[in-house]
DNA sequence: TTTAGCACTCTCGGCTGTTGAGTGCTAACT
DNA sequence: AGTTAGCACTCAACAGCCGAGAGTGCTAAA
């Protein structure tokens, strides 16, 4: 996508410069704050000269004739791929992720939840996680338990250490015996099997069962249909209101549109599965807005990682932003997080 | 708390029609526009002095010397407790609050959530749901369902048709007739008693019982005490955006402030449940921000209503709003989905 | 190639005058 | 008595104007 040019080191130093003022003060940057803050052995005309360079090729941009210059797209985009630094996050921040993390209760629902909690209190920006992606979760184990005559819980648990549970209605009870047969069956059938497949060996299992037996099992597969639940419930999308304390979301307009744009968070996982999950391995990477496929997102910006159970991928987190967001912090601590949930929940399940 | 004084006849029709075009247009309101779109045979100068009179009497307010008059909290209280049309929803709205409410999943979680989002679908204001509450919840069935050899999901269901499930570390394997045996216990004890209850009865248990049993039991009542979970995790509040249509929240600082209440949804239940429940029988009402304790929420205000199961009241659902709200429309909704939402649960509870 | 100097541009904040909606008061009217 | 027309007055909102300040591009000298 974008040519692999490199600038000039005398380019570079400055396109850095201009990034990192203007990422920390939200304000277009001239040619004399920048001599100023980081005064390289040049004048601010020399500095002018280059920042007019830049903005020819496309790194950077002027608001209107006469003000500060401001990274473009592009300008970014050269930054996380040559200039920005590869550091660890700060002692802080990991002993922060690290207590937080192992302080969790031993649910995967709940963990996940919390983990974009998480992200969001350290990077001071929303923090978004996608629990593990169901569609080839494999089943580890299933148990219909009785819970009243006319009622029946099926409890899946799979191999992320997830469990959820549905309530299966009958028409009429069903003997305790003729239960332990079929959940006998479907152990059977499910185990190590995805939630696709069970449902077929289910389906076909009923062309030779009747009955009581048979009602169960239909509604077994009504329910397994259901089960991988919508994915909007599957998104966790916390501390949205840090949107707040950046300058460019005080304007309403603004801020209503990204609202409107975080509402919709399935769609947003989404496209960063198009953008991660493609590349094999997955990895690790920034996305900006103006990349993605539907207009309308070029305001924010997303650092996004895949995390993993047991060496498979199975789902994505990250810090949703403002494009001027400090890259050079947030994406170390989102990678540790990625790398620290990874392991917790690989441990969980077992 | 407010007085039982009656208004004049012409003082509340004047009251009536400034709180009514208010709320549609949300700008001050003068007497000229009274005049004109209500035409009661009087004249403008007439209205001024109704108007000053009510704005002694602390019904209405003016922003400045010489502009319109806005309601006062008490404008609206008396509004609420004596003029307000009592009413059902429009056909539309039963519609689509059946028919939503109808295709909804069997699962008591989801219905609560999806609940919310209906509530904010067809109020055009955010919609606040509390799940049911745990803390007398009784409990129906109780099942150990081993899952691996070193894990066993604990799966609950109560009495309003809610089922959970956590999972349960083993340090080392338990023969499965052990664990049948431990289930039968817990169902001789679990069946018809709270959480709490349950508890202690496992807790007394442990006494007397050794070796691997116990640890399963000890376990449970590990996770027995974790299972009502956080409130925060179980009040749902979607549609939050449509604040941004209102005009009191253009303002940056406005929108924030109130976005901030928001994020504490638990605390906000907390303080309606105080307010709805303390009555017998706890019932509908409509809850300004300035009624309540901690200041603060002086610029919104709920419309919120009990709802239950099987006769008893188990949560509250509502509509949370500026405090101009269209009372008249949004007050007959919230009072008809809890009605259906209490038949669905008691229905699903069975 | 770099730098100093300078004229120029454009935003932003403050100030001013105007407009319009709406009021309160008074005097006449029923 | 209560109601209404008339009128002077108030105040927010808006537009226009000005000056300050930050920053630029260009040119000519180093």
């Amino acid at each position: 996508m974008t040519e692999s040019v490199r600038l000039t080191e005398r380019e570079e130093t400055i396109l850095h410069a201009v990034i990192h003022t203007y990422v920390t003060t939200a304000e277009a940057v001239g040619s004399r704050s920048i001599v100023k803050r980081y005064g390289l052995g040049v004048s601010a005309a020399t500095v002018r000269n280059v920042m007019a360079d830049l903005e020819e090729q496309g790194y950077l941009e002027q608001l209107h004739t006469s003000s500060g210059r401001v990274p473009t797209d592009r300008g970014y985009r050269y930054y996380l791929n040559h200039l920005m630094p590869v550091q660890p996050p700060s002692p802080e921040e990991r002993d922060q992720i690290d207590t937080e993390l192992s302080q969790m209760v031993k649910d995967a629902q709940e963990i996940i939840r919390h983990t974009s909690q998480l992200l969001a209190l350290i990077s001071h920006h929303p923090g978004i996680v996608e629990a593990p992606d169901d569609t080839n979760a494999v089943i580890r184990h299933v148990e219909l338990a009785p819970i009243t005559d006319s009622r029946v819980a099926m409890v899946v648990a799979d191999n992320y250490g997830g469990v959820r549970t549905m309530l299966i209605a009958l028409d009429e009870p069903l003997p305790r015996d003729n239960l332990e047969k079929l959940n006998q069956f479907l152990n059977e059938q499910g185990e190590g099997v995805t939630f696709e497949q069970m449902g077929r060996a289910i389906s076909r299992r009923l062309e030779t069962s009747q009955d009581e037996e048979r009602r169960l099992a239909e509604a077994a597969v009504r329910v397994l249909g259901l089960m991988p639940p919508h994915r909007s419930a599957q998104v966790f999308l916390e501390g949205t209101i840090q949107l707040f304390e950046q300058p460019e979301f005080h304007d309403v307009s603004k801020a209503r549109a990204i609202f409107t744009l975080l509402e919709r968070r399935d769609h947003l996982i989404e496209l960063l599965r198009a953008r991660l999950l493609t590349d094999d391995p997955p990895r690790f990477s920034v996305v900006l807005g103006s990349e993605m496929e539907p207009e309308g997102m070029e305001e924010i910006s997303v650092v996004a990682s895949p995390y993993m159970v047991g060496g498979q991928t199975v789902g994505i987190l990250g810090v949703v932003g403002p494009r001027r967001m400090p890259y050079w912090r947030i994406t170390p601590v989102v990678g540790y997080t990625a790398g620290s949930l990874s392991r917790l929940l690989t441990r969980l399940a077992g």
